[in-house]
DNA sequence: CTTGACATACGAATCACTTCGTAGTAATGT
DNA sequence: ACATTACTACGAAGTGATTCGTATGTCAAG
């Protein structure tokens, strides 16, 4: 169970669940666009990731290839599970209550928890 | 602006906004009865968060007294604003769906989130 | 006035995260 | 063959969070 990725440990996952895998090269490329990063940075980073086992390696060529070892959705899970005890005091309906106050909500959006509410009930029965 | 809460930081904060102002003691009190904790790192935290602009102190007593310096809900706002941020590419839905899946969630509490979503639909007709 | 209980202040160790320079090595071009 | 380029590995520094021991001060009881 790899543990709680920290917050330039997510920069990295993000590009890995955008792009599928990546060498360190392509990670660095796109991260440096938004911010000053030196390659060897970024590598190390993802070296520790790989001993974390937050990210896969694939050795066989030169430039190795990484992957995120858990899916997107895995991972937010695991965020807004440690989110739900840590600060909300387990109660989902806070957490909604901030996701919403946090900024504008479209209309759309509104609509599509609403979906999830739905799901979420059909399946509580 | 105080800046995010730290995790050790928020275990200090959960206590003030349940019980109040409060003394390192009694802070310390109710967070060893969970974890080995000395006095003096509860102390030293305390301390910080007061220079950090977390809490307030009041130091007219010989035990100083301490006071979170924004209620909870302000804090949880932050915090669900850097996560929407930083985790779930800014998507409200997303952090609702996980929080939603991050445990069973009672049709009692479901019904709630339902409200609050009535809410936000008719601030933003 | 002295002792004991209780308080704060503070220095220092430890740990984790982040950053980057340097070294070494393999591949590539001339 | 040699120089250049593209990698990985690794050590180490800087920062911030966390932990705790020790020093010191205050107060009240005997």
């Amino acid at each position: 169970m790899p543990p709680k990725p920290t917050d330039a440990e997510l920069e990295i996952l993000t590009v890995l669940w955008g792009r599928g895998p990546s060498t360190v090269r392509e990670v660095h490329e796109i991260i440096a666009r938004r911010k000053a990063a030196q390659y060897t940075t970024i590598l190390k980073l993802m070296q520790i990731m790989a001993v974390k086992g937050l990210v896969r390696r694939d050795e066989s060529a030169r430039a190795h290839v990484y992957q995120a070892s858990r899916p997107r959705e895995w991972t937010e899970r695991q965020v807004a599970r440690d989110l739900l005890e840590k600060v909300f005091g387990g109660s989902a309906r806070n957490l909604v209550l901030g996701a919403l106050s946090a900024r504008k909500t479209s209309r759309k959006e509104l609509a599509e928890i609403r979906k999830l509410l739905d799901e979420y009930e059909k399946e509580a029965q």
